[in-house]
DNA sequence: CGCTAATCCTATTATTATGATAGGATTATT
DNA sequence: AATAATCCTATCATAATAATAGGATTAGCG
């Protein structure tokens, strides 16, 4: 429904955890896709942009693969995601800097949406790829057992 | 891109706004449809779920259109926007307490999303159309002539 | 050297969500 | 009675999203 992020920030950001998770390892598209049961050829796509901003680096042919680029802990989920979705404007007037065109309402409530946009950018700056394995090792830790995807 | 809020939630606070200018006299949606050339039968369908949630009232019939419900102070950008696009849940796995899915990355970085769901909120529900319009009389006094849309 | 596993690249297609249209039924005022 | 409005349902058009297809390039390994 409203401000919703689209599977290709969502499977980044994914991509971008499991190639944390390795270390400096190279880890290859196949198996991530594999494991994950998601289609190779799009998470291809979706990584390109993110190498194209030099957060990972590939490394083709045999035992090749994807690792990031700089340490897990420079890398915010903010960067991740803009770089594939583009920047954060939850009503086009926001971003008119460059193209500007006459919203549909005049701009009425453009101080609202300039607010959520910077809201989102906080809470996605403040979060590295970092923070989220140390937060999966306190889960690991502090529960037995498994643990639905929804509790 | 990331994050976008459709027109549905966009026109509906246009709306909004506009019933709240008009004090408690009844608006019709043809004159706010001509008068922000939005096609009406569209309005229509955005403005229903507004009515049924009791924030707005219809009145039928020559003379009639629709009205505040309340009083502008007491309703909130994120009421609005919530009743006519849903909950705001960046990504399926925050919403599905009733309807658990797997999610395609096993929520890794479900706590992102929900924190970045609730920073929404946060901005959404702080905003009422009283401040909306309190706002743009101080822009009208503080400033002369036209103003682009975009500066 | 040839085989294989991987990235890398481009184009096309399928699916879905969004935005909008069409046509009418009902209600109240003049 | 005429008109202006809400109210209701169904359908359609467009665009964005998600995915597929097919290949070209590069690097390791036997």
């Amino acid at each position: 429904m409203p401000f919703r992020l689209s599977t290709r920030g969502h499977y980044a950001v994914l991509v971008m955890y499991e190639l944390a998770k390795a270390g400096g390892a190279y880890s290859s598209l196949q198996d991530i896709s594999t494991s994950w049961s998601l289609s190779q050829g799009y998470l291809e796509q979706i990584v390109r942009p993110l190498r194209e901003a030099g957060l990972v680096e590939g490394k083709r042919g045999f035992g090749g693969g994807y690792a990031l680029a700089r340490d897990a802990s420079e890398i915010t989920v903010g960067e991740i995601v803009r770089t594939v979705e583009g920047p954060v404007v939850p009503v086009q007037c926001v971003a008119d800097d460059l193209h500007p065109e006459r919203c549909p309402d005049d701009c009425r409530a453009k101080s609202v949406w300039q607010k959520v946009g910077e809201a989102i950018d906080n809470v996605l700056d403040s979060i590295t790829l970092g923070d989220l394995i140390r937060e999966e090792n306190q889960d690991a830790a502090s529960s037995k057992g498994d643990r639905s995807c929804d509790e």
